[in-house]
DNA sequence: AATCTATTCAATAAATTACTTGAATAGATT
DNA sequence: AATCTATTCAAGTAATTTATTGAATAGATT
């Protein structure tokens, strides 16, 4: 194989890996791949398609070799096929945050209409535990709490909060964690917390990002 | 804004990220860019692409702001818009080394034809460079080493390697770099050194991998 | 001012991608 | 064995992407 011929080869098979991600459906999918394995008709559900055409987004992300299978009863349940997936996303998510400043506007304005006016990074939260005046809020469904979630957070699944409110101890600060950055649970916690007099703060990044650095978490297989 | 359109527009967005990179011709260019900075007609020349298709692709990359650009006498200079990118790359590649068989084996293919059968990780190098025994020897283009190289590796260009070899001292290994892993100037250059009974073997990473660990690199500018 | 040069733009054709709808399949469950 | 269910496949359409060619532009250089 002669030089031009041999490199081709190589970057269109590197290609396969940036095209399974280039499409907003699919990015979103990896998104929500990072938080644990979920069926298809989940995905379907959490990112508003039809089944059909999530189940063609997973084949092409399987065919990049980003995610995989596992069969269990009547379900197919899909996740990332590594850690490096998580990190490639993240990577991107931020080179985009830090980058396109589109991205900051519409992140900032939809959370101003939610009177959401801070968030505290995972850097700046490591050292106001150190105090442990802080709870830490798990505001993710809670299949994905149980699948995996930082070490001593609680769950109350954000729909479930208003009603299970009493749980919090009303005079600490509680930090609500979500997805990610781009996840509206944790904003919504917060929003219903202020409401009731709660002091409370989003975390910036997500579940994902804590675990990818290598922070203490809790995980179920 | 409600939620799903505020969700379709950060990943949208985002998407304009990866879809740059989602083409072959695209990620051979930043892996070119990795190098350092370089105009329009040497990108096209480096990736055999006409210039017009070579310009439409970067301004792609541009669009989603992976390169910028100096404006310097007739040219105008593409270059990466931050480390970040070469970091997304690297670590694409690496996904796709270690989980795409297929680019192994063209890899390994590829160079057993031309009697590469061993190369050198940069962790192991640095291992082996307390000794004093080897010789970093940077294979790229002149242009390009004067641009940024491994501190203290001499330069002679590949192309020029056969009328230089006497500046290499014939009692020490040689450690031939260029690129990256799919550059094939430190596999043509380790052939030559080999057949004129040096003892020689490629670096298997490239100088941008080096300079991401952040080792010691002397850069121009 | 005229010319030259590097780069971009515009128009086109061919190929690929995304989504919809409805049917097919393969594995459980009854 | 028959039925049910989750998922995939297939066909079709509209939209997007890629590469080619040749013209346009903007900035140097003469």
């Amino acid at each position: 194989m002669e030089k031009r011929a041999y490199k081709d080869t190589v970057f269109a098979e590197l290609a396969r890996i940036s095209g399974a991600l280039s499409n907003p459906r699919r990015l979103e999918i990896v998104d929500l791949l990072a938080q644990g394995e979920k069926t298809v008709e989940k995905i379907a559900l959490e990112t508003c398609m039809s089944v059909a055409n999530t189940s063609q987004h997973l084949q092409v992300l399987k065919a990049g070799s980003l995610v995989e299978i596992k069969k269990q009863g009547n379900h197919i349940y899909y996740r990332l096929s590594s850690d490096k997936v998580a990190e490639i996303w993240k990577l991107m998510r931020d080179f985009g945050t830090s980058r396109i400043a589109e991205i900051n506007r519409v992140v900032k304005d939809f959370r101003e209409q939610k009177q959401i006016l801070e968030s505290v990074t995972i850097d700046e939260l490591i050292d106001k535990m150190e105090g442990g005046h802080v709870v830490l809020l798990d505001v993710r469904p809670e299949e994905e709490y149980l699948s995996g979630h930082i070490a001593r957070s609680i769950s109350i699944p954000v729909e479930q909060l208003l009603d299970r409110m009493a749980e919090l101890p009303p005079d600490k600060t509680i930090i609500a964690y979500c997805r990610g950055p781009f996840c509206v649970f944790a904003d919504d916690a917060v929003a219903l917390l202020k409401e009731h007099n709660y002091n409370a703060v989003r975390l910036e990044e997500g579940f994902p990002d804590w675990k990818l650095k290598g922070l203490p978490v809790e995980m179920n297989a």
